[in-house]
DNA sequence: GTCTATACACAGATAGAC
DNA sequence: GTCTATCTGTGTATAGAC
């Protein structure tokens, strides 16, 4: 009994290494240009024995994108404590959180278009329930944003939703930051204030 | 003499419907998912004819990707037939047309890593000329709008210029036409608003 | 310059021994 | 479950005839 649950626990930390290893792939260069064999190497084990574990380069992805979620939700989480903070500010917190991931390099980035991967998980139950769930809480604080007036309420809550999901993949995070002239922590603040405030002046 | 020319003529025809395809088939899928086969069959000839035209992949995709730009300089130029308007506004203008032009269907997209095509472009002549010449007009116009107070003037202009590259690739666009409840123009509008005013309410 | 046919490389996935 | 070795498909690019 004991042994089994330490072999188990042995597992559960191999597929823990290899989700990390393409956690950083998937950030470093995207689902297309990442390879299995890379994968393996990363990992330190042979490619055959990652197929043991994950049955497609998808899944691979997949339980990637589920331990991203999941972060995401432990987030959401540790901000939740404080439970008299205003909404729009959980929301600032949170878009702040998903920048700092992807400024970092730890954002795995699915490609835009169609393709294989976006149609896999779409019939990837557990990704669909982590990213619903992630959803429903986001919504919660979105309408109480809106309602408190701190948000613009004319605004279809989906819109403020994707924008920002759309935040873990912003561009313009990486060009900022490839011209060498802001930190990072200075880069953040400043594409929180276009996200709430626009560039128009006040 | 009018029979050379007449033959350039045809071949640059053939190049033309070559980069729409191209450009069609970038839009849709994206570079990696895009084959030369794919392209080939598009435009109704052989794949070997392709290669005297373009000499690799990439120079097919820079090809778009110039001629998509200058579709962009085209647009200034319509824009700047009324130069009283003032800069702010023709800043909209832009980012207004950049998102109908992807909502159609019609812009090229890069892939959001690092890649073969990325080197490929940073050494291609004509595409940086043109990206540089985009940026230098729309530069203009970003610190003119900020001197008449209509852009915050503590935002780095460059922050300005990527924020507006960035709505050629907006995922939000995507999911907010995916979802069927706004048409293309409603959409555009409102994410013109949260662009340039925020999320937050005024 | 267009075609058919093919070379070449690489990546996803599997066979089979241990 | 791990390994080495291999199969298989596919995609870029080219050879060579016309």
């Amino acid at each position: 009994m004991v042994k089994v649950s330490f072999r188990q626990q042995v597992l559960k930390a191999r597929e823990e290494a290899i989700v990390s290893a393409v956690n950083r792939l998937l950030a470093d260069k995207g689902f297309d240009a990442m390879t299995v064999d890379e994968v393996a190497a990363e990992v330190g084990i042979a490619k055959a024995s990652l197929y043991k574990h994950f049955t497609s380069k998808e899944e691979l992805a997949a339980a990637a994108m589920v331990a991203m979620l999941e972060r995401a939700l432990a987030q959401l989480d540790a901000l939740q404590t404080n439970a008299e903070a205003p909404a729009i500010q959980q929301l600032q917190a949170v878009a702040r959180w998903t920048m700092q991931v992807q400024l970092a390099g730890d954002m795995p980035s699915l490609p835009a278009q169609n393709s294989a991967l976006r149609t896999a998980l779409m019939g990837h139950k557990v990704y669909l329930d982590r990213l619903m769930e992630l959803s429903e809480r986001l919504g919660l604080w979105i309408t109480a944003a809106q309602k408190a007036g701190d948000l613009n309420p004319d605004l279809p809550p989906e819109l403020v939703l994707y924008t920002l999901y759309a935040r873990a993949c912003d561009p313009v995070l990486g060009l900022l930051k490839a011209g060498g002239q802001y930190s990072n922590e200075r880069i953040i603040e400043m594409l929180l204030l276009t996200c709430f405030r626009g560039l128009a002046s006040r």
